[in-house]
DNA sequence: GCGAAGTCCGTAAGCGCTTACGCACAGCGG
DNA sequence: CCGCTGTGCGTAAGCGCTTACGGACTTCGC
């Protein structure tokens, strides 16, 4: 498959902006009278440069529309192979897991660093060693930390997980804060739509919520935990099937905002208005979600800031690679209100 | 962010094998006692390496677990930047698109092309003009294409359209084979679980399913006709609704896996059992879907090969680029029959 | 037995970028 | 006025690949 670039268009024009191709670093270091290796430390902001030149560059890069070109900047960067690995089960394409890899990658490529999947082989560890790692969703006695740590490759896994590097939203906090704005508005009974309890974050969600009702000196019932194990259809079957049995909760803190639609869903469908007669926070912030509702405020919910949670991973997988003290971080939540809640009525 | 790799660990070996590294092309080719540029040639199959040769570079290449890595390849490769625009509505992270962009990018990076989502200028125009675009859910009358042709870059649309370039699955063909499966089992009152219909595919799974009818001599109610949005959760309502509205239907054709499950799903909830007393054929085959089921050999579903497309659509753009004559091609689909369609009872 | 035509493979340039190195010039103290 | 330090910048090597080119053999016809 051979494909000849169309040079005749412009024999010998040297760098001479041709329209609309994509601009080189030659072609800026030409349009602002300096060398490659000026421009380079511009869009490095590495020091050496005077103010004067640097604006210069800028304009150029700027009025070229010039952007780096990934795969050159990669090869020529440090040449650290930094690995992705996913957890089978985190496979699943939900929404949130895409956006986190959406801005991981993002992240990743800009730095310059290298990063594949890493394929297993037969005996479950990896093909071939990166420089480092980032995991996602591993248990703690996933037997490929014990192999990186063997190793010596450095790797900071995106959960909760003692001894080791990691980043993790605040999942207790938002447990704690969705549920205190429920109790806030008067709400006392309060369902909690939940599943999945092996993993940590989960339970910590859970846990937030008991804080809170604690903290209120409110005693959860039994039949206030739901299962609607992460899906949306989930959500909708187990909160249907509570409110016909006679649920009288006037408020439902669900641990993601898929489960939070189902429930709407299955509200409305019993003829219950939503936050006239139950209130709902969700959990993650999607705006998919909170946009496809005919709540026209949208869904009151929890926000994890994917990007920073992302962030976070490759910042701490860099301390690694620099061989600094493992250090762990905790990304703080935000309640978010929006018009799924309001006070109890009545 | 300076990062100094190991060097001390091996300071003198040259391109020893050092244990676990990601090997590089060099290495390869002194283990098999060859050059790098025959290494090159086996790997991208091109003619003028001997038997012999090309035996033993295959496995040094597989001892070493050798690579090769994107970047370099890509830089050079061809000089060919490859936009990706991706239509605003289709951004909505559905499985099925996930899995074709998975495809459509591991077939781009493997061929070395150069290829980044291109971002819209203000004016709604693309900020630079790669040498050719793949889009994703365009319309026909949809600006850019105009200004494509008028700027003479060859591209690609994934859907029906006339007069360019494009692949399609034969959704025609899909809807007819999926309604001809339920006939032949006996079914009579065939609902038609779709939505959307301004996307020319839509219209097109529901047109076979007429034209199903039309062979078998019945005439579509208008009742049978059902909006689910192309969501689980809409198929679920729609259904629920119809059903407990007094639907004697034996049986449901659903544009979309998603409104399968939902189908399904409000089924069960209302005591009816699937493929007992009403059968259900889906549409895409994810196997997300399928598994996720309780009907233990899964949903009966017309599968689209998501590869196979996303194959083409490359394919077809090198043919642009080559200045081939356009031309544009429909992939088969194949009905699966699984576990969620039975002879109607009679 | 010698030149021509093949076959197979090594060599080196180059893809677009980063960065170590080193040069030129300014400003300083003596 | 000379050397010295320091700042600002150009230069070139090199990242891991692909591929045009050409060289060393082999084989064939005469």
């Amino acid at each position: 498959m051979r494909i000849a670039r169309d040079k005749a268009a412009a024999p010998n024009q040297g760098a001479g902006e041709r329209a609309n191709e994509r601009a080189t670093i030659q072609q800026v270091a030409e349009h602002a009278g300096v060398s490659i290796g000026t421009v380079s430390r511009v869009l490095n902001r590495r020091p050496g440069v005077s103010p004067t030149t640097m604006r210069r560059v800028q304009a150029s890069i700027a009025h070229l529309s010039y952007r780096p070109d990934h795969a050159a900047r990669t090869l020529s960067k440090a040449p650290l192979h930094i690995g992705l690995s996913l957890a089978a089960d985190t496979r699943r394409l939900t929404p949130f897991f895409m956006l986190f890899l959406e801005h991981l990658i993002g992240r990743l490529q800009r730095e310059g660093f290298r990063f594949e999947e890493v394929p297993a082989r037969s005996d479950g560890l990896p093909a071939w060693l990166p420089n480092g790692v980032i995991l996602h969703g591993a248990h703690e006695d996933d037997p490929r930390l014990r192999y990186l740590e063997g190793q010596g490759v450095p790797f900071v896994l995106v959960g909760r997980s003692a001894g080791a590097r990691w980043v993790a939203p605040d999942d207790h906090a938002g447990g704690l804060h969705a549920t205190r704005h429920l109790l806030a508005l008067g709400h006392e009974e309060i369902l909690h739509l939940g599943g999945l309890m092996s993993h940590q974050a989960f339970q910590d969600r859970y846990g937030g919520y008991l804080e809170a009702l604690a903290e209120a000196g409110i005693a959860p019932k039994r039949e206030w935990l739901l299962d609607g194990s992460f899906t949306i259809l989930g959500g909708y079957r187990v909160v249907r099937r509570a409110f016909e049995g006679g649920c009288r909760c006037s408020a439902i803190f669900a641990a993601s905002d898929e489960m939070a639609l189902g429930a709407i869903a299955a509200l409305e469908d019993l003829g219950l208005r939503v936050p006239l007669d139950v209130s709902v926070v969700g959990f993650d912030d999607l705006p998919e979600i909170s946009n496809g509702l005919n709540v026209p405020e949208g869904l009151t919910t929890v926000r994890q800031d994917i990007a920073h949670i992302a962030d976070t991973a490759v910042t701490l997988l860099v301390e690694g690679l620099q061989g600094l003290p493992v250090r762990s971080e905790t990304v703080p939540i935000q309640l978010v209100a929006r018009g799924t809640t309001a006070r109890r009525r009545e």
